[in-house]
DNA sequence: TTAATCTCTCTAGTAACTAGAGGTTCAAGG
DNA sequence: CCTTGAACCTCTAGTTACTAGAGAGATTAA
């Protein structure tokens, strides 16, 4: 039997953050104290960190409910969960793309501040580079990298 | 003279996020109409798009901020506008490198789905894979990942 | 002039927590 | 047994960077 802030030590997590997880239904106490104070197993613990681990890797709280409900229902998971797997593969990777062109960018901006001569310097300039064509009736379809990365 | 429409549409962003702009005090119209639509001049547009492009590069609204002034505040800017990129930039690297394990521990999984044998879906395990250090009382820096990728 | 399209303000919602107030319970020591 | 102090409880509100919608007023083209 775990108390609420033991249960957060092992996982590194703070205790609110469980009593968040607990509200939006990932994870519930096996029993409460009379008191009133929860009481987790190891099977809390193995869950917790399963749900900790999926989220230092980046998987959204919806991407992990999915997951669970997979593993909980023993029907035909394993498709599934590779899709999800899969998915956020995905996302992953156009993740880093986009952060790499970020990457050489800053780069180039601390750079051109290490070259610049003193008093005109480039960082301002470097970051407005590349910046959108003026306005114009042509509308069509501006990309936006929408939820950034 | 563009209309808050007009100006979104030539940075690609919504007018709501202009107003938003706006009120956390980012950009500012030049005047409003008698009937109290916003105006905005060149200058406008240039801003917005300064602070559209750093956002798509990642940069946070406080780091933006930062940077403005820096730019309006003719004095000793260079130095610290190098300072913010150079920030950033092992703000973005950090990430890539999470990033990239990410990816592995994704791409082995999405494997093991692949090759599993398909009653004994490995997903979920590996997910579980890895998990939390043990519960240990000098807990000083455990990395979260926080502000997420 | 009229209709269509914009724009206005305001409120509330999103993700994934974190922080704090004010009060209760638990576990250990005396 | 009783007290202390740490941990726990619930609830509200704040964070970041927006997005969505309601209901009303402004602008513009035909």
């Amino acid at each position: 039997m775990f108390s609420i802030g033991q249960l957060a030590k092992s996982a590194g997590v703070k205790p609110p953050t469980i009593r968040y997880y607990e509200e939006i239904g990932l994870i519930a106490p096996i029993e409460r104290t009379e008191g009133g104070q929860r009481r987790y197993d190891h099977d809390g613990l193995a869950r917790l960190a399963f749900i900790r681990q999926a989220r230092d890797l980046g998987l959204s709280i919806a991407m992990i409910r999915d997951l669970i409900s997979v593993g909980e229902n023993r029907d035909a998971p394993c498709a599934r969960a590779h899709e999800l797997a899969r998915t956020h593969l995905d996302l992953v990777r156009a993740r880093m793309l986009r952060l790499q062109k970020l990457e050489a960018e800053l780069a180039r901006i601390a750079g051109a501040a290490d070259e610049g001569v003193a008093e005109t310097c480039q960082v301002l300039a470097a970051l407005a580079d590349g910046a959108p064509s003026p306005p114009d009736a042509s509308d069509s379809g501006r990309i936006r990298s929408s939820k950034a990365a």
